[in-house]
DNA sequence: CTGAAAGCGCTAACAA
DNA sequence: TTGTTAGCGCTTTCAG
């Protein structure tokens, strides 16, 4: 790469001060007082010049980097694609940049990421948190670094974050099932420590309680996030053969539900017919099934949007404390026989 | 924030000079000949007062970020969420970090992440050109900023690049539908100048020809981008209604296909009897559709990694010219009949 | 084996 | 209205 040019350099051309160059290129003009004939000469440098100033340099004296941290969980999942372009427009709104990483579900990735990030200098942080990094969190905490959670947050963690009921949302849906004829219905769920997912899981118990149901423990599907296909495939498969088999499955994510169409299409069971079918959080994959596949919808531009001004304040004043819960949205399909 | 722990706040804490500090913290000890003793000390002092070397420093020091920018065209395609996984991992090895950011298919975004990027000073920058970009990629070329193409490039213009042979691909993909029994091949495609997909398109017509089928202008649907779901829905409207009407579908772009996937099935035409479906590109959401979807796949993985390396041996010596041709797969579903 | 010091490109307080 | 200059945190040369 060639040799840049720098202020010095049009400062020299001009025979001016780089104070003088440094005010007209960050539009100091009026509020310096800076002589319209002057500015219009660096301005007109600057341009033939080709300058481009050196935000490195610019950082490391004002110790900002107008940059924000995004640790997510797994690029594939649709919330991150959302969530991130979401994020990355409210921060451009703010002349602010995303640096992106993906923690792939792993705490070590995940505390690698952070790491990189703080000591890139970001201005601050929003992290989908994954399993066990509660230390992580703490530790940003007790170091006054500037964060957000999204999507997953821990009920002992103090923290700012922006959310989604859980519990409602779930329990939402199941009471769906319930309203559309259902009484078997089994709930198709990571095995998890993560808060959220729990609270996925006591939405359905409760709706079921309230509804007069019995939970039945083999409706109840835990999957391993590491065998994932596997255990959704025998689980679809055990809760068809009891008896009385499920009317119905509720998957607790889209991932889940999509591995779970994938094997009640290969077994030919007809959906609404056979099997009423909800899914929480949507997919674009939905809209190939063989019928509108009913969902729960996170307000996914909501969380991107808020999480950056709430990022934003706190870099501002650290004293904000925001612990933003959003409603969730349903979206009727067909898929549960309405 | 509470103020950081520099370099120098460890060497006074130990009487030593910053020199020694530096020297230790980037493990060069041994061929500096620091004391063991004394790299014991600084090391010990380093992690009670939680240092942590800030990178813009070091940077503007060095001139070097090692930081990639990425510019993809949205983060919505698949093709995307892949090969950005692969860059982020070969990246990641190679310990560089990656900021990214999508243009979202507008010329205008495209032209401010790039000043974005180079003004954060990234060593070098991956992108996913797009329509009436080549301005801004010759630019790059004239100022010696180091970067590649992926996916996309432009036939006059002499860059780095990493891509498929799309003429082949799309060739390969109509010869498959041919050799299935097919002879009304309708071809939906994007109506643009993007060089890959004119390729796709002439790879369409070339094996029509060398199968001596004569090609019917209503069989070919253009698509407009901003106009995605209404072009796509009357295209295969208008290609049923066609007498002789199409006995098979190609889509250019696994997007296209989703869409039209979506139409057929609304339409209630059945894949493989009535029409034969073949996609360029896979989408996961193939694998909720009633019948398993035969498609085109480019090697993500090998086009991220390879895109990585390229630029880093470009930035580390920019005299590397390459142009890498990769070949793409095809995978047999049931689509076509087979 | 260790220290002093210049300087990366920029901002901004202060002086003129 | 403009110029001078210290200094952000780090690397690295040169001297000791």
């Amino acid at each position: 790469m060639k040799r840049k040019v720098a202020l010095k350099d049009i400062a020299k051309e001009l025979g001016v001060s780089t104070a003088l160059v440094s005010y007209v290129m960050n539009n100091q003009e009026e509020e310096k007082g800076v002589n319209k004939e002057s500015a219009l000469k660096i301005r007109e440098a600057a341009a033939r010049l080709n300058y481009r100033p050196n935000q490195i340099a610019k950082s490391l004296k004002t110790n900002k980097t107008h940059t924000i941290g995004l640790i997510v969980a797994d690029i594939a999942y649709r919330f991150t694609t959302g969530v991130t372009r979401a994020i990355e427009a409210e921060a451009k709104k703010n002349n602010y940049t995303v640096i992106f990483g993906s923690s792939d579900e792993s705490n070590k990735k995940f505390h690698e990421l952070a790491n990189v990030l703080i000591n890139r200098q970001v201005d601050g942080l929003i992290l989908v948190p994954v399993e066990n990094s509660e230390q992580e969190i703490e530790y940003l905490q007790k170091h006054d670094i500037p964060f957000v959670l999204i999507d997953r947050y821990f009920p002992g963690l103090d923290a700012n974050m922006v959310a989604i009921d859980n519990y409602k949302a779930a329990y939402q849906c199941t009471a769906h099932l319930v309203k559309t004829g259902h009484r078997n219905i089994a709930f198709v769920n990571y095995k998890t420590t993560l808060f959220h997912l729990q609270e996925r899981n006591r939405g359905y118990r409760q709706a079921l309680q309230d509804n007069g149901i019995e939970p039945q423990p083999g409706l109840v599907i835990d999957v391993r996030e590491k065998h994932l296909e596997e255990d959704v495939r025998k689980g679809i498969k055990q809760v068809m053969a009891l008896n009385p088999a499920a009317d119905s499955v509720f998957f607790a994510t889209d991932i889940l539900a999509i591995h779970g169409l994938k094997n009640i299409n290969a077994m030919k069971i007809k959906v609404p017919g056979e099997l009423g079918v909800l899914s929480f959080d949507e997919s674009e994959a939905f809209e190939l099934f063989s019928c509108p596949v009913t969902h729960g919808r996170q307000p996914i531009e909501d969380i991107g949007k808020l999480a950056v001004t709430t990022l934003l304040d706190l870099v501002a004043n650290n004293k904000v404390k925001r612990r933003i819960v959003l409603e969730s949205d349903f979206i009727k399909g067909k898929s549960c026989g309405e």
